[in-house]
Parts: C-alpha cells; sequence; structure tokens
DNA sequence: ACTCATCGATACGGTATCGTAGCACCGATA
DNA sequence: TATCGGTGCTACGATACCGTATCGATGAGT
C-alpha cells in the first residue's frame, strides 16, 4: 500500500477535484485488447524481435504487465496474435484493363513500403519466420492474402483472353512483387519516378500480353497496418518463441 | 582461481604428455578476430539480432568476454564488422550464351538460400538494416557487389547486340534477383524445378532479347506449394556459408 | 445505484546480459 | 631462454525482462 493511494481516497473524501495526473479512461474487454496488439505491433516495428518484450509492449499500450499474462501466457503468444491482426487487405482497384490495375496495386505497395512503421514491421516479420516455424506459416498465410488481388487481376485477363492460357500466374506475381520487396528490403534503393510501371510493363511484355490501351490510374487509399479486425485466432502458442535467453 | 587450473599446472610439472582434453591451441591476433567474427555470423544466422550477445558469439567462438570488448567496444561494432567480413564474391560464369550465364548465376544463389545458415543471415541483417542507418549502408553495399555478377552479363550482352541498347539494366536486375527473394522470405514458399530458369525466360523476353539459343518453357504452372522442406538439424554444413576475411 | 469482472500499479525472486576488473597462462619474439 | 603482450577464466555490480502475487480502483451491465 502506498502512500500516494492514500492521498487519493482522502482526495475523494474531501470533494475536492484530484488535479494530480488524472487517470485516463481506461477502456475494457476487446478495446485493451486492440490497444495491446496495436502497441505491439508498434513495438515490433519501431525495435524489431529484440525489442519486443512484455513490458515494452504494456508500457506502449498504456497497460500494465498482468493484465497482458491474463490474455498471452507468453511473448511468443502475443506475438502470433499481433502478426494475425496486422493483415488488412488493400482494396481491388476498380476496373479496367489489366496494366492499369497492377499499376494501381504495386504503387499502393509502393506506398505503404514509405510509410513509417511498414517496414520495420515487415522487417521484424521475415526475421521472426526465420526463427520460428509457426511464425513462417502465419507469415505465409499473411502474403497470401495480399497476393490475392494481384492473382485474381491476373487470372481475369487470362479469363478474357488478354494473357496466354499457359501463362504462370504464380511466377507473374512473384515477378511483379519481388523487385519491389528486394528494392526496399536489400538493395535500400529508392524507387524511381515510373518504376512502378516499368515493372508492369515488362512483366506484362514477358508474359506475352495483348494490350488492348494503357491509361493513366488514379491512386487509392494506403490500406495500413494497423490492426483491423480479428481473423482466424491462430492456434494457442504454449511455448514462447526463441529468445535469446534460455527456452 | 578453479581447481582444473592447478591441476593442468600440476600435470606440466609431472612432465607427463596432457592426456586430459585441457586446452586447444590458443590463435591470437588476426586468427581470433576471424574466429570470433565468423562465430559472430552463426549466432545472427541462428538466434537472430535478438540472440545477438557478446555472450553468446564469446561462447561459441571459444573466446571470453574480455577479449571481445578488447576489440570491439559494444555489440555494434562487432555487428558492423561480422557484417562487413561476411562478403563472399560469387564467381562469374565462365562466359557462355546470356541465358545460361544468368541460370547458372540464379541457380548458385537459390542453393545459396537453400543453406542452413544463410538465410537466417539475410533476414537478421535485413532486419536490423531497418534500425540502424549505418547496417543499412552497409547493407546496401554488400548487395551492390552481390548485383555485379548480374549487371555485367547483361551489360555484355547489351554490347554484343542481344539486348535492346535501351534496355534498363538496373530494373532487369530487379526483375531477376527480386522474385528469389520475395518467394524465400515473403511468400515462404519452395522453389519449383526450373523456377530459376522460369525468372530467367520472362525476363529475358521482356527485354526484347534476341535468343542465339532456344529457350523452351520448362514446366507450366502446377501452383505446386512446397512449403520449405524440412532439413535435418543434424547435417552439418560440409560447404562454408560466407565467412570471415574472404573477401 | 449496485455488483463484479476487469484493469492499473506495485512488488518480488529469478535469470540473462552488460561492461569492467583482476589474475593465470601461453604463444610469439628477441 | 626470458620477456611481453594477447588470451581465457572468474567474478562483480548494474540493468532489463520474466512471470506471478496482491491490492485498490473502475468501467459496464443489472
Amino acid at each position: 500500500m502506498s502512500a500516494r493511494q492514500v492521498a487519493d481516497a482522502e482526495g475523494e473524501l474531501a470533494a475536492g477535484p484530484i488535479k494530480e495526473k488524472t487517470r485516463r479512461p481506461v477502456l475494457r474487454g476487446a478495446h485493451a485488447r486492440d490497444r495491446v496488439l496495436t502497441a505491439a505491433l508498434e513495438v515490433l516495428a519501431d525495435r524489431g524481435l529484440a525489442g519486443f518484450s512484455m513490458e515494452a509492449v504494456a508500457h506502449r499500450a498504456g497497460a500494465s504487465k498482468p493484465t497482458l499474462y491474463r490474455r498471452w501466457r507468453s511473448p511468443g503468444e502475443l506475438l502470433v496474435d499481433a502478426m494475425d491482426a496486422s493483415f488488412r487487405p488493400i482494396p481491388l482497384p476498380a476496373t479496367g484493363d489489366l496494366r492499369s490495375g497492377l499499376v494501381e496495386l504495386l504503387s499502393t505497395f509502393e506506398r505503404l513500403l514509405d510509410q513509417q512503421h511498414f517496414p520495420g514491421l515487415l522487417a521484424a516479420f521475415m526475421d521472426a519466420a526465420e526463427r520460428d516455424p509457426r511464425l513462417k506459416s502465419l507469415h505465409a498465410d499473411l502474403t497470401e492474402h495480399r497476393r490475392e488481388p494481384l492473382r485474381l487481376l491476373l487470372a481475369r485477363a487470362r479469363d478474357r483472353g488478354e494473357i496466354p492460357a499457359e501463362a504462370d500466374i504464380e511466377l507473374a506475381v512473384d515477378l511483379l512483387g519481388g523487385p519491389l520487396f528486394y528494392r526496399r528490403f536489400v538493395a535500400h534503393r529508392g524507387y524511381r519516378e515510373g518504376y512502378v510501371s516499368g515493372v508492369v510493363d515488362h512483366v506484362l511484355r514477358s508474359l506475352g500480353h495483348t494490350s488492348p490501351s494503357p491509361s493513366p490510374s488514379p491512386t487509392i487509399d494506403g490500406g495500413g497496418w494497423t490492426p483491423g479486425k480479428e481473423r482466424s485466432p491462430a492456434g494457442r502458442l504454449d511455448q514462447r518463441w526463441p529468445t535469446a535467453r534460455e527456452g
């Protein structure tokens, strides 16, 4: 029992407004959960797996350690939930020809890679995926969802006959998305003006695309990485993920 | 002072061949430095940035903490030196045609990505590069060196007229290397048979390559998704991964 | 207005790493 | 052979995080 707590109680009895550090409203239940997951992703983006600790997350979330431990039995469980909650769908371009659709999608992604938190978060995910098979498959799932729009656009174009029926769509997706990742996380170079459209044009040409006609495309919302809705709750994790200390 | 040390001393005085394990020969100077840098890269590959500690490196190197601190003032300095020493050049293919040269280079790289330590190390590098500008530029330099062979092959082909003079070689390098990285670290899928040649063929076609030899597209699609094959944990690496001082 | 599950704050022992110090030992050099 | 400097070993206080227990406070539903 601390002296300050006693003082607070007396303050209430004295009917005077407590002017010392006011307690901000404490949201509970699902709200607290979201707050913690968001904080977890922020910590992960800022400091990577190395700085990902229950204490750091609790501090950033304005929560207490026991609150975290009540919901997640280990840092590993929290990490899994946070990763799982990090996905936010990229809106499918509304339309038009294949080329402008692809350019729009990749441009959206290019902007994502320029945001503050996303690259740090993705780098942490890639690193984490290399250390733990569970995180690897989780990351694979997230990526699978992110690939969906590209795959869909290509499949539609193939059905329309703009792309040969034998075209390897999976490979095409790799060719489209790979360079952006590579350039950002490995080569560490910026994207020149028109880089995205350069990639798209090359890939379409390699696919034998019979182009209707190129058209300038507007850009849409950058998505974001903040945890959205809860998806599949990903299996419970009984053990901690491999960390520096013991295990 | 330990009893064992005393026992060692007595063993010498007894003039008998020291048959107990005792001490292995202690290499000094540059040897000790290399040993530590190699250990540092191993630790980094195994446990990532989160598990990269002076104690862990010292233990794996069979060195003592003070020895590490005598040479590097902090874990950060050691990390920088280790990254810097990690580069090992990929041999330039004995020149055949452009296509086979590219396939050979990418195949070599594909094999690298299948080795035990390399992916973990690269993931750690990517993560580290996002946290520290110094490591980022270091990583950028390393990558720059790795891109060189691809760039050289493409430039020669361009000079020979096999590729249009306006071809964007930097973009071509991204298109060639990106998918391998993306597939390994983001999509977490295995490489199908003929994946590399598929990438090369598509990129060459996109560049408008006038091929001297036929380049039939091999297996088409299949979409087979081979999640990272489990490799035996006992499997030692007889082929050395990028190690110190070989730069 | 009342109750209760939930939350924040604090404290605690335990462990891992940090960065430094002192000492014994041995490889290299003269 | 004798020195000299690099090296391994142990120990130390300090710090950070772990995972848990306890208690007071409070939001939300009745």
